[in-house]
DNA sequence: CAACTACTTGAACGATTGTTCCACAAGTTT
DNA sequence: AAACTTGTGGAACAATCGTTCAAGTAGTTG
């Protein structure tokens, strides 16, 4: 019934599309060829260009299978309460322990700035965000909303990334108005 | 006394990188080489390698022109009295207008996220508004700056960039707080 | 087992790349 | 004018690139 051969390539484009995303990680855009990608995943080039009939076919693909997981992230946030402490927490990894993954979200997202095909797949954790949160307050949300991306971008070029304890406040501030930061956490 | 040789070179050595600028606007990053570049900019291949040893260090002139052009732009508006109407209208014909340049600058943004010796440069513009603002709140000052790089990058990955009505409360909200969007523009 | 489909892979193609080299022109200094 | 510095630009190099091709293997279907 089931081709198991179908299975099987299907497994291995995923690995390919796993192995762009670890070059674009290490190198950015600019590192991924057909050679590297492959490379990287282990197997002869042909098969990179087998399963993507163009280099912009795999970056499209890795895209799309970034912007999946960032939504993923992001409803995960939303569902463990998305107090800001969560939220600061969360950013402070992005642009931490998972930099290059952030960095190279960013790239990607960029690349789809240049392919209109591409924008509904970048923002989808936006509008995602905006349909599981059902804010008040739109015009407060889509603030914050932008905020996340500055805060991510400009902690990407900062010369000692922000730590959850520098995040949290400005996060507060967006989410809970004029700084009443978490008053527990803080030393008297 | 001074050497008309060397105030010519300054003078292409400019005119490549604004060349190069061209091209990332309009291929992005990716279509910048040695042979583009100079064909852009009108002069011999060698021209370009004469003055930039090196495809690097033609991307980092490049940034730091960009930059520089930034922080001018910011001080402009800073010092135009720096409403949310004068910020909104900014913000709305760099996604708009001047989408491209936009696009072009965050290219080179991310590219400072992997070369440690170009971060002061690209967040130059950021401590240059801290500095001449000197915010009451930092905090919420913060909050803003980030605010302002979000929503730039998410007019470009949007279907339809935003424009001035639509950018004006959210900037207001951001400097004003909560929802006090200029009453004296809005029809009844 | 035969026909078919899906995947595999090494070899190769032409194109483009960054960069170097070198002979030379032009401007400056002594 | 001789010595120098600075800029110019055509030609060429090896390297790498995306992509194609064709011959082959291995599963699936009838």
């Amino acid at each position: 019934m089931i081709d198991g051969r179908k299975a099987r390539g299907e497994k291995k484009r995923r690995a390919i599309v796993e192995a762009a995303l670890r070059v674009i990680e290490r190198e950015g855009i600019a590192g991924v060829t057909h050679r590297s990608v492959a490379r990287e995943a282990g197997v002869p080039t042909t098969a990179s260009t087998y399963y993507f009939a163009t280099l912009d076919d795999l970056l499209i693909a890795t895209l799309l299978w970034v912007a999946e997981e960032l939504c993923e992230d992001m409803l995960k946030i939303v569902a463990s309460g998305g107090n800001p402490r969560e939220i600061a927490r969360f950013l402070a990894r992005a642009v931490n322990e998972n930099r290059a993954r952030t960095l190279a979200e960013y790239e990607l997202y960029l690349l789809a700035g240049r392919r209109p095909e591409l924008k509904a797949a970048a923002r989808r954790w936006l509008d995602l965000a905006v349909e599981v949160s059902r804010p008040a307050d739109p015009v407060a949300f889509r603030a914050f909303l932008a905020a996340v991306d500055g805060l991510l971008i400009q902690g990407l070029i900062a010369d000692v990334a922000p730590n959850e304890d520098e995040l949290e406040p400005i996060v507060s501030f967006l989410i809970c108005g004029r700084d009443d930061s978490t008053p527990e956490t803080r030393e008297q």
